[in-house]
Order: structure tokens, then sequence, then C-alpha cells
DNA sequence: TTGACTTTCAACCGATTAGTTGAAAAGAGG
DNA sequence: CCTCTTTTCAACTAATCGGTTGAAAGTCAA
């Protein structure tokens, strides 16, 4: 319940519909009515996916003149990928650690 | 509705008690035990989410004598990681493309 | 076999989620 | 001003989530 930055940056993830407007966003900024047209949803629903999106910080609106276009931040990205990072390095030191200890039971035998 | 296996590993990792127990699995195998003694919460709720990193690739059980110990499954993240690094590196191209924009109305100028 | 431990199943609860509809603000432009 | 578009707010639904308790299986070893 904390909902701390990285839980909404996964959670704002796991949806395939907002997966697919951020990989639309990388390419360019658009409008919501641009976001909306693939998706067989009402405009309201668009928004709100937009702002589960924003809270996580993965999108910004531009202020000043409506329509107001929407923005990828992908910066936002990367504690979540620090994470990710971190743990595979960290398992993959674990396996290294691994070998070695086979290395030097095969040593032993030796 | 989603079930896709990278919605999965999203959703699997929004929660910080589920990233907590991957934290400490990067580190070594545990047993159900030893993962639920720091939560204050029943062994059964920590099966729940044992099941859910499980759905997702996160986790797997070793099969054979009880207790079978739980085992972060790293390759499961890959797919994850490479969709993070393809839109940052698309939304970085589209900076570059910027600069250069920027740079030639620069040239123009001259 | 008995008994302890591990694992799963099921029902329930309160909170949240993804969507809907309807209505109201808020802006921009004629 | 009036109107059209954009944006937000509110209420409602069905489904899912994270947790609980209670009970049932499975598994191992004395």
């Amino acid at each position: 319940m904390p909902a701390d930055t990285l839980s909404k940056v996964f959670a704002a993830l796991a949806d395939p519909t907002r997966r697919d407007m951020v990989a639309r966003l990388s390419v360019a900024d658009a409008t919501v009515n641009q976001l909306a047209e693939p998706y067989g949803m009402s405009l309201q629903a668009v928004y709100k996916h937009l702002r589960v999106l924003e809270e996580a910080g993965v999108v910004s609106r531009a202020t000043g003149p409506q329509p107001r276009p929407v923005h990828f931040e992908a910066g936002s990205l990367d504690r979540m990928d620090e994470w990710i990072e971190r743990y595979r390095r960290q398992a993959d030191e674990r396996y290294q650690r691994l070998d070695r200890v086979l290395a030097d039971m095969d040593e032993e035998q030796t």
C-alpha cells in the first residue's frame, strides 16, 4: 500500500495497453486523441491510463495550450533498470562462485 | 486479462514484498520458511506470493524431498530488460535526431 | 504407523483496478 | 458570446489482489 515510485513504475508497465502507449510515445509525443485511436475504449479510460503512467513518472503532459501532448520520460525507467541489473548481476556472481567451488573440488580430487 | 508472460513479470515485481524475496533469492536459494521469516504474514500468504513469482517464471521450486527450496530464475528478467532497453534506446535516438535538426538549423542560420 | 512439518485448497474480506456512463469544467476560436 | 474540443470528476460494476483463517493433503523420519 505504500505505493513507492518503483512499485508504481512496475505496476504501470504491467498493463499491455499502457506498454503499447509507451512504445508509441517513444517514437513521438502524441495528443490524447491520437493515443486513444487504436484502442476500443472510451477517452476517459485513456485518460485514466495516462494518469497511472503520469503518477509513476513515466509520462508527462505539456503545459500551455490545448491539446496538451503526452511525452515519454525515458529517464523514469532508470531506477527500474538498475534494480533489474543489480539482481541479475547478483545471481550471475553467485553462479561464478559456484563454478569456482566446483573447480576447487576438481583440484582437490586430483 | 493480459496474462501474457511479460505483463506477469512486471506485475510480479510491482509488489515490494515480492521484490524483496527476489533480492534475497539472488544471493542464495531459500526454503519457504526462511523466506517467510522477515515478513509479518501467514505462511499461506508467502506461498501465494511465491505462486505469483512462479507463474511469471521469476522463481522455481526444486523437485524432490521436502522442504523444496525456492530458486531465482535470473533469465526470466531478460525479456523485461529487453523491453525497457528498447524503448529507452528508441527515445534516445529520437533525442539524437532532435539534436541533429537543431544543429542543421544552426548551420542554416550561419 | 504415528506424528510433525510442508504444501495446497477454499472461502472470505477490504482495497484496488480497468473499464463504463454521465455530467461538468476549462480552453480555444469563430 | 457561443460552440466545439479537451480535460476532469463522480458513481457504478466486475474482476483481481493481498491478506486472513481453517482444513485437507503430502511427505518424511522415528
